[in-house]
Formats: C-alpha cells, sequence, structure tokens
DNA sequence: TTGTATGCGTTATCAG
DNA sequence: CTGATAACGCATACAA
C-alpha cells in the first residue's frame, strides 16, 4: 500500500511538500500540488489513519455503546431506530460509527485507546459503574436515557419524556373507568421502567385511587416473559381491564397472550402500546400507542456528542424529547367488564 | 493520558521493557513484571491503537458495509438479524464493527486507510463497481448475497437459498391450484429479486404452465410501493389468488392492502411471506413463511473473514445457508375463488 | 534479563 | 515555496 513516502520519491519532492499538497494547505505551487494530487490518485493513496490519529490525536470515530445482548440490541425498534438517527447524523459530520455490544471492558477504554472520540450510551442501566467512570474519567459522552446524578463537564443526556407520556396513558385509562390497569414492564435497573412506574403511579394518586402492585409485572424485556407474565395476569381472580405494554419488545408475548385466549380488545381488554415500531402497526385493531421518536433521539444524542468532542462543552446538558399520544382502537371504555 | 514512557519512568525501566511486560512476552523478570503492571493499572494506561496498527499492521477491526439508506437499513429485520449474527461472532474474536452505512466512497478505501482489516458487504447491489474494485485490489471481504463471477483470492460469498427455497413456496401454491401467483419483488438491481424471480419462472415451466409478467411487480423494497403495488395488482381484471412477498419489508404493505379491502386470509387470497422477522409472527392468521436464517448468514459472514484475515485463506468460498418453509395458515387451496 | 536504537506514516516546526 | 527534522506511541531486532 502506498505511503506519502512513495508519493514524494515518485514526485521527486520531500514528505512535508506532499503532506501539504494533499491537505489542501497554501505554500505549494499549483504545478507541484497537481502533479502530487495526480500520483496519490494513480497509486491509490489514502492516508494511515492510525498515523494520523497519532499526529492529530483524533480518530474520527463515535463509539455506540449497547450494553444489551446483541440479540436485544437488534431486534428491538427501539435500539433500531436510535442507530438510525445516529447513523445518519454521524455520517452528515464525517464520523464513523464504532459498535460495542455487550461488552464487558470498561467504557472508558475505548477512549483511552484512541480508538473513539467519544462515545454514546444507548440504554443506560442505573448505576452502572462503567458510566460513572465515564463522568469521572471527563470523557465526552451521552447517555441516553439519563444519568442518576451531578453535572460533568463532558457529560450529557438525552431522555424521552417517559414520565409525562405514560402519566398521559394512564390518565387516558383511568378516565375511561379502568381500575384494574396492568402494566408490563421491563427490568427495574432500566431507568425507562423506574420513571413510568412512577408515572404510573402518580396517575393512580391524583385520582384518590389506591393502586394495586399485583397489576404491575416486572419482566426481563422479552417477548416470552411478557407472555408469560400476562398469562398471570389474566388468571388472577380479578384480571386487569386494560394493560400498558412499556416498549416493543413486550407488546407482542402481551398480544398473543390476549389473542391465544379468545380475548376481544378493547372490548374484553383496553391496550396501550408504548413504543416505535412501524411493524406493529399492522396489529388489529390498531393500537393505541405512546409513540417514542427513537430516531429524533438518536440524532440528538449525536449531535450533542460531536459538539462535546469539538468545543469541550454543550448548549444543553439534557435534552428531553417529547412523545406523542396516539388514541387508535385498542382501548375502549371500561363499563361491562364486570369484576 | 498515560503512555508507555510515563510507566517506564515510573518503573524506572525502559519503555522496551514495558512493552514486553504489558505484552506478556517473556525475557520479563517476575518482580518487574508486577510492579509495571500495577503502575500501568494506576495509570489506566491502554496502548494507543492507532499507534499499535501502525506497527502491527493490524486494526483489530471490521467494516460492515450496507449500501442502503440508513432507515432501510435499520428497519429491515434482515439487516437486524445479519448484524446481530456479525456482532456475535466479531466480539467472540476479538473484533470490533464500524458501520458504514449509506456511504458513497469506494470500499476499499476504508482498508487502504488501515481503518478496518476487512469488510463484509450486506445487500450488495449486482454490479456494483465498487465490489469489483474490492476483488480486484484484494481486500479481504465477504458479500452477500454473492457476486456476479470470477475467483478471487481474498473475496468470499454467503447466500441464502434464495432459488431453492422460492422455488418450493412457488411449486406448493401451483401444487394448491392456484395459476395467478403475485410476486412482490424488491429493486431487480438485487440479487434476492433476479434469483428469486428465476425460481419462480422455473417453477411454472416445470408444471407446463405459462407464466404471466402481470402478477410480477417490481418494488423499490418500501412498504409503501407494496402497498400501492399489491393495489394494483388486486385491481387487475384477473386478480390474482396468491402472493408471494419477497422480503419482510414488503409484507406489512401487502397486507395492508389486503386487509384494507377486507379480503379473507385465506379463503380469497393466499399469502407467503419470505423473511425472518419475529414480529410478523404476530399478524393473523399466521403466515407461511420462507424463513431466512439471517442471523446465522452474519455469522457465516463473520467466520469467514476472520479467517480470510488471519490465514490469507478460506476453507470454503462460497456458503449457502438453507432456509425453511413453513406452513402455517395463510395459505390455502384456490378452489372456488372464481377467476 | 534489560536497554538502545530504529521504524511504522503522518503532521508540524523551523530553517532556507 | 520547499526541505530537513522532530515528534506522536508502540514493538522489535540487536546489543549488552
Amino acid at each position: 500500500m502506498a505511503s506519502i513516502k512513495e508519493i514524494a520519491k515518485a514526485a521527486q519532492v520531500s514528505c512535508s511538500t506532499v503532506s501539504r499538497a494533499l491537505n489542501h494547505k497554501k505554500g505549494v505551487s499549483t504545478e507541484v500540488r497537481d502533479k502530487i494530487i495526480k500520483i496519490a490518485e494513480d497509486l491509490s493513496y489514502f492516508p494511515h489513519s492510525g498515523a494520523r490519529s497519532l499526529v492529530q490525536n483524533r480518530a474520527g470515530v463515535i463509539g455506540v455503546i449497547i450494553p444489551r445482548t446483541s440479540e436485544f440490541a437488534f431486534q428491538s425498534p427501539f435500539y433500531n431506530h436510535v442507530l438510525l438517527g445516529l447513523s445518519e447524523m454521524a455520517g452528515r459530520h464525517d464520523y464513523n460509527l464504532m459498535l460495542i455490544i455487550n461488552d464487558s471492558r470498561s467504557y472508558t477504554s475505548f477512549y483511552y485507546r484512541h480508538q473513539v472520540d467519544g462515545v454514546i450510551v444507548v440504554g443506560n442501566r442505573i448505576n452502572d459503574e462503567r458510566t460513572i467512570e465515564l463522568a469521572e474519567k471527563n470523557v465526552p459522552a451521552v447517555i441516553v436515557p439519563g444519568f442518576p446524578e451531578g453535572e460533568y463537564q463532558n457529560l450529557a443526556t438525552v431522555n424521552s419524556e417517559n414520565f409525562k407520556s405514560t402519566h398521559r396513558a394512564v390518565s387516558y385509562l383511568i378516565g375511561l373507568g379502568h381500575r384494574k390497569i396492568a402494566f408490563v414492564l421491563g427490568s427495574m435497573s432500566s431507568k425507562y421502567s423506574f420513571e413510568r412506574l412512577e408515572a404510573y403511579q402518580k396517575a393512580f394518586r391524583e385520582h384518590d385511587l389506591d393502586y394495586d402492585p399485583a397489576y404491575v409485572a416486572e419482566s426481563d424485556f422479552t417477548k416470552t416473559d411478557a407472555y408469560r407474565l400476562m398469562g398471570e395476569l389474566l388468571d388472577l381472580d380479578q384480571p386487569p381491564t386494560a394493560v400498558i405494554c412499556i416498549n416493543d419488545t413486550l407488546t407482542p408475548g402481551v398480544l398473543q397472550q390476549i389473542f391465544s385466549r379468545g380475548l376481544k380488545i378493547p372490548q374484553q381488554i383496553s391496550v396501550v402500546a408504548i413504543g416505535c415500531s412501524d411493524l406493529l402497526d399492522l396489529v388489529l385493531p390498531p393500537l393505541t400507542t405512546v409513540r417514542v421518536p427513537a430516531e429524533a433521539i438518536g440524532q440528538t444524542m449525536a449531535r450533542v456528542l460531536i459538539q462535546l468532542i469539538e468545543t469541550g462543552h454543550c448548549n444543553k446538558r439534557h435534552t428531553v424529547i417529547p412523545t406523542d399520544f396516539i388514541i387508535r382502537e385498542s382501548t375502549g371504555p371500561a363499563i361491562g367488564q364486570g369484576g
């Protein structure tokens, strides 16, 4: 593979002149420059990125960390949409994306190795020590969703409107007369589960209602587990008249359990899905949905991180992306459902 | 950030000794080694990957090239599953993944820049000149699906059983009495579309039937286009009694068109889906499916590429991954459908 | 067992 | 406008 040296030899100039010419710096005569550029093309020359990062102290790469199994990361519409947004925005700013999925290594290590100029953590778990290390070591980083506490120079967060959207969905169901509202959550080590459960509880309190913990199910975020848990919920003496699914991976499991029992939606049970999947649009009846704009989350993360990397600070340390509440046909009044 | 030099100073030894100790090479006394390792940890030392790639001529990175819009790449279950397989296998062999989505740059350039040790092209378009360049410049590469022709030292291909599986699906429908079988394809610049159309034609020929090109629709691989084309197909004087959807992105559009007209599956129209989506399992009635094991495709690609990179050759230059044909409830006899 | 010297490909500083 | 030289961080051949 060609190096700057060979070009220099072929053009009968020094390495410095070649470097200047190829980097479009001034101080090279037009004829010499043209000659060098032509030779470089003929030799299919490209600069060695490692050598460059050595002198320039810049990798041109953003690390995308997803602390989930690859299976989960790539099958979940949420992560896919976030990646989509990241990819768009990174490309627009000439950064490449390095994927770090389900990796046990320290998050800072990729930065210390100079493999990446900064990292994005998607699906951060509450109290993951590696995220804290990221902050303490001052590595440029953007975290979703949120970060426990503290203000750090090089750390920003992006959040979707978890609390507000869930609160709205639960209030809506309560308004329809529902009292036994099942809530299929993911793991409680996820901020998504945590914040949304708080919203659920608050909505009940605001309507002077007690909420029954029996209707709240903590899943491992898989379809299989959602299927199982929904089964248990429907087996209760007083089965729920409505159910909220916390994300796209759980919704199919919940629906399959409902379908398998021949229950009618929304006549016998109302369903609200939180998520961003297009494929779930196919379900009949069309689902009442809290639509999470995951693509916008990805775009925002990339934009903020690049600002952090290039300027050392960012305009807005904590961004919250609004969600939509779309009422369709899977929710109806609780009247006449017995119980 | 700490370098080998600082460690050397702190340990009062030379750089070479530090390098040897940290790389677990012999020729370092145990006490010196332990001392060096401790200091390295204290200083959170990690080797500079650029400097290393300069000396070792190895990046430890696999380039994953998807010549599609990021939107398409991340929303298509096929690409997601392939990425899943890639990610698993790469991680197991200590390679990182660099994502190159919808990028107009030459594929070889990433290799020439020493950013990657080899590349994987997912969703190669027939006659994409950049793929040919990859082969001619002898860059370690694995292509899916297939590659026009020629044998190259550093190039391998992975294919799913496109022809055979489609052939089986069409034969099955013909066996059920269907004659007007619509086939919603993607772009004809995709080898998937091309090979599957050939299989479709061959199945008709084998049954001494003429196939009518009017039933073959070439889409742009989007759900919207599938919806539109299925509309046109159903508007024909002699509408199809069965339809085959060539992949997961098209299936939802086709189904929505069918649902929107209130047509019953399979009584009024039979549906066969080709793909690998789990979410589509939710559709009622359960779809007869050609299941493409995309995850296995990804795993195989990574395995072969790594062998190519590390040994300079591979055991099997062209791998074909078998598909499953799963008969469920969306297909039925063509009898009594008029026409 | 350890240290010295060299080179990988690039950019930057400085002198001419 | 151009060239020589040093430096980035690391690994290694060779010398001690």
